[in-house]
DNA sequence: TGGGTATATGTCAAGATAGACCTATGTCTG
DNA sequence: CAGACATAGGTCTATCTTGACATATACCCA
């Protein structure tokens, strides 16, 4: 307890190692990557990225090399350490914490008997297409996915392993969190479904 | 666009307005009910709560009363204002943004094909259990409800229809997480299970 | 008597995050 | 030709959030 643990840096900061330790990135391209449909988990904004990967060089778990280019603005491309590699898997290793969860929706759910019943069922089923059409994104990434790694997307050592599990939480969460807004709708429109 | 709209309040004061709604509670009724079961959809400490219900004062959404107590200390009952109940359903009325997911054991499954297989698929089984032990406690949480509110569960009038489409949630995501805990150890441990 | 827990209300500092702002270049479209 | 968009890098401010600190009473247990 008496020296620093966590040295250097924030949950962020492994979202960004994780994506070097498969290839070599400019913070543009990690920004990127941390949009849809792999980066679904972690979310930041390119204003966070750029500091981040500064604060990450100082700590010697990233490097850069200046990539000058003639059609499009020169850039900085980002590659793990020896010392990063040794970092990102110190945290795999580590404990974690359960997420908290805020979803706004759920919480307006909270308080829908105060609302008008068809307005909100009207919204809940809005919701509900939102989350089916992530569904059927993240569906499809998979099949994708399936094309390109083939084999590789069920070898625990393999990095499609790990897009493959992310994909897989997609999908359940978003055909979980899509079935639920379903069901609130019909609730709402006095169609009553099944039991609990 | 001229006006301020949001005019007062983050999404944390929204949700000390929808507890309110449905009864007065001091601060620290507010913060104990903003922890298990039902507020798992929103958290916040009491060193939030304090100072969002002065904001919310100073914008005349709720009003407190003190009361003295003999054998506790005093306490500030707040409740909900007419303008509180507007504010409230306006809200409801309002688009809702999707929530930005932050997880960082899904982040950690991003990059498991770095760790030791075997230490992995221990640390998602113990997920699975926590999250399995989370399920049971809101399936018990809607049964007690069932008997104490009734009919009233499925009407969408009631306060009890808000708890009951929480815990729903609640019941579906732990399932799914605990599900996907169990499928990605299985993976880890090489006894591989279905197709995707 | 000392320590832990529950009740009750707050403040403060540090860090995380969002959203706006700023500068460039090149391409594509109306 | 103007404006939008993608690429590429950054800063800055305001707010959100966490976790620690602070204070006080009453109860229970060792």
């Amino acid at each position: 307890m008496s020296a620093r643990d966590k040295a250097i840096s924030s949950t962020l900061g492994y979202a960004l190692l994780g994506l070097l330790a498969r290839e070599e990135r400019s913070g543009y391209d990690l920004t990127q990557a941390l949009k849809n449909p792999v980066g679904y988990f972690w979310f930041a904004q390119h204003s966070q990225v750029y500091p981040e990967l500064a604060r990450l060089e100082t700590a010697g778990l990233v490097a850069h090399t200046l990539i000058e280019q003639a059609d499009r603005p020169d850039k900085k491309v980002y590659r793990l350490t020896d010392m990063g590699r040794a970092a990102l898997s110190a945290w795999l290793n580590a404990d974690t914490e359960l997420p908290r969860k805020r979803d706004e929706l759920v919480l307006k759910a909270y308080s829908i008997w105060l609302a008008d019943p068809a307005a909100a069922a009207r919204m809940m089923r809005e919701h509900a297409q939102t989350h089916a059409a992530h569904l059927a994104e993240f569906q499809s990434g998979l099949s994708n996915l399936e094309g390109e790694a083939g084999a590789a997307l069920w070898q625990p050592d393999s990095p499609w392993f790990g897009v493959h599990a992310v994909l897989r939480r997609g999908i359940g969460y978003e055909r979980e969190y899509s079935e639920w807004c379903e069901w609130l709708a019909q609730c709402l429109e006095g169609t009553e479904k099944g039991s609990p």
